[in-house]
DNA sequence: CTAGGGTTAG
């Protein structure tokens, strides 16, 4: 190893400089440069940024500030950032990089025209295409194979079948790739007719156009057509298996995708995370950590897409355990916070009960972006801190100048709903500059309730039905209101649209995790081990409650049944109360309660879990299909507003 | 000082 500070430069440095290709090499040259300000000319500069914007070394950063700094850059040198850019993502750098060339009245030619339409097609930009597409007309570029094939890939992926048609008939010979784009193209748009008429006329047909069409079929949800053409490949390789489990996992059809990656031979990291962001996003949270689980047993590296799914997958879970042992595995691995795992990992915290733990994330942030802002505000109304959430808000805005998006007004909406500043919240609901969405409306519309204002109950509730029809908790809501209010004429009208809709209630399931191990209850559930001591603990309870004067409050158990105590006993089998005797039963004395609910937690549950707090002494937390409730000493941390 | 356009996970 040499070291430029110490020796002088001579010829040979220069020379093996030239012919080196690493990142130290090419920063050591830099420094040199630098040193003895021959970056000042041209020839020596110029090689710099050729050698950082080589995919080999593909540092972006230092390429860009080597190029600002040269006087009047060529042609050459624009094309070299410019593909630089579209190799790391930032297409919109490349366009516009590329603006700066037209403006400096520099002519793009065959080697910038592939890169910039390429850039487009990633960024779905079909309107910034035609322009290019013009000026590639007036330059006389409108024959050269890779642009026109360029245009045809553009207009495929943005799904403007006519206009790749026309880019594709135009061209003088239609080579591989433009096939393949455009055969792509018409099966991303589900055209399986053209897509197959298209494929017969192929003059030639290797491995890749088959995948396009497999590809193709999974991605617009016609995953039986996909499974023909696999099922007909002469060859297969790994891309093609990684597509069809793709297809089968967007179209919810698990087991078939399990099939076939148990039946390959080869896997890579695209299929693992193939198949765990299909678990997670099917909502098989459980499977989607045991298969990564699996992964790291057999030595397989995961990558921030795996760490996204499977850190979106504990949310689901609400397994704090999990959640902090995935966060000190990414910590020793040297994954970065900074981006979306941030986001995610503040998520992960807030939705598996700890805003402590998400707040910590959240402060050792060092350039903190929308995203985070959303889930730590979203976080914070989750966990009822009001005041913490407003001062964010606030935060967020003056001091870090981030335009609030629709998620942000809901929270805040959320916070001014819980403190009874109703009138507020609406106004800011009419002020704010996008349509309020069914969240924020549930906001006010359970503010409402809450706070006994009919007013704004039924302004909330005729806007949501506009919104959302298909909302079932607006109904829900809005006939406790009328209830409260003893208006049951009104109560009966709201039960009346409910069936008249058709709606049914999903079964209210909770669960709760016990030593690594996630345990399911179901309304009524008897299937589990210990289901005779969980069913005696549920009779201790109820007598405890009694003892205590609780009187169960039927008024929400709303649709079929109509006897009172068959409406009683519906209630105290209500699936968190499986999981609180489960609690009860098992987590050590003195340990908080964890549970997680798919559905709201009903009144009557609220209360009791509230006298249970009190009774048995015992932190119960529990996480609903809205927000967390922190029960402590008789009282919830929502503050009965939920 | 460039060597290009088409397929898989988020």
């Amino acid at each position: 190893m040499y070291s430029l500070q110490q020796h002088s430069p001579s010829p040979l440095h220069l020379t093996l400089l030239k012919t080196s290709k690493t990142h130290l090499d090419t920063t050591q040259l830099h420094a040199f440069a630098v040193k003895t300000n021959l970056i000042q000319h041209t020839s020596l500069s110029s090689r710099l940024v050729s050698l950082y914007a080589d995919p080999e070394i593909n540092n972006l950063r230092y390429a860009r500030s080597v190029f600002d700094q040269i006087q009047d850059p060529s042609l050459v040198l624009h094309n070299l950032i410019i593909k630089c850019y579209v190799f790391n993502q930032q297409s919109h750098e490349a366009i516009a990089l590329f603006r700066d060339l037209l403006g400096k009245s520099l002519l793009p030619d065959n080697f910038t025209l592939p890169c910039v339409i390429k850039g487009c097609a990633r960024l779905n930009a079909v309107e910034e295409g035609k322009q290019i597409h013009g000026l590639v007309l007036k330059l006389g570029f409108g024959l050269d194979k890779f642009v026109s094939s360029s245009f045809v890939s553009l207009y495929a992926k943005c799904g403007e079948m006519g206009l790749a048609r026309k880019a594709f008939d135009v061209m003088d010979e239609n080579d591989l790739v433009s096939w393949n784009s455009l055969i792509d193209g018409y099966a991303k748009c589900g055209e399986v007719g053209v897509a197959m008429e298209l494929f017969d006329e192929m003059p030639e047909r290797d491995l890749f156009s088959w995948t396009c069409l497999v590809d193709g079929f999974s991605k617009c949800g016609k995953v039986e057509f996909a499974r023909e053409i696999f099922d007909r490949m002469p060859n297969k390789n790994l891309v093609s298996w990684n597509a069809m489990i793709n297809g089968y996992m967007k179209s919810g059809d698990i087991e078939s995708a399990r099939v076939l990656f148990n039946e390959m031979e080869v896997r890579n990291l695209i299929t693992w995370n193939a198949m765990i962001a299909g678990f997670e996003s099917n909502g098989r949270f459980k499977e989607a950590f045991e298969l990564f689980e699996t992964m790291l047993d057999g030595d397989i590296v995961p990558n921030d897409a795996t760490l996204v799914s499977i850190l979106s997958a504990i949310s689901g879970l609400a397994s704090l355990s999990k959640g902090r042992w995935v966060h000190s595995y990414m910590v020793k691995n040297g994954f970065l916070v900074h981006g979306v795992l941030g986001t995610l990992l503040i998520q992960m915290y807030s939705r598996c009960g700890s805003i402590e733990s998400a707040l910590i994330v959240f402060r050792s942030i060092p350039k903190k972006k929308v995203g985070h802002w959303t889930a730590i505000i979203v976080g914070l109304g989750m966990h009822g801190l009001v005041d913490d959430g407003r001062k964010y808000f606030d935060k967020m805005i003056n001091d870090y100048g981030i335009e609030p998006t629709v998620e942000h007004y809901g929270c805040l909406v959320d916070i001014l709903c819980r403190t009874g500043h109703l009138e507020e919240a609406k106004s800011i609901i009419e002020s704010m500059p996008m349509r309020p969405n069914t969240v924020i409306l549930m906001s006010l519309l359970s503010g409402a309730r809450n706070h006994g204002n009919k007013d704004i109950g039924e302004y909330a509730a005729h806007h949501l039905i506009n919104v959302a029809p298909d909302t079932s908790g607006c109904y829900v809501v809005l006939s406790n209101m009328y209830a409260a209010a003893g208006e049951w004429e009104k109560v009966s009208q709201v039960r009346e649209m409910m069936k008249k809709r058709g709606f049914k209630k999903d079964p209210g399931c909770s669960s709760i995790e016990h030593r690594g191990v996630v345990h399911e209850f179901i309304v009524g559930d008897k299937s589990h081990p210990q289901t005779n001591d969980i069913y005696s603990k549920l009779d201790e309870m109820r007598n405890k409650l009694k003892s205590a004067g609780h009187v169960p409050d039927t008024t929400q158990v709303l649709l079929c049944i109509e006897d009172e105590e068959e409406k009683e006993e519906e209630l105290e089998n209500h699936s968190e109360r499986l999981a609180i005797a489960f609690g009860l039963t098992n987590v050590e004395p003195g340990r908080p309660i964890r549970i997680m609910k798919n559905l709201r937690v009903c009144n009557d549950c609220h209360s009791v879990t509230k006298l249970l707090s009190g009774i048995y002494n015992r932190e119960i937390i529990v996480r609903d299909n809205s927000r967390f409730h922190h029960f402590k000493n008789g009282t919830c941390s929502c503050k009965d507003f939920w």
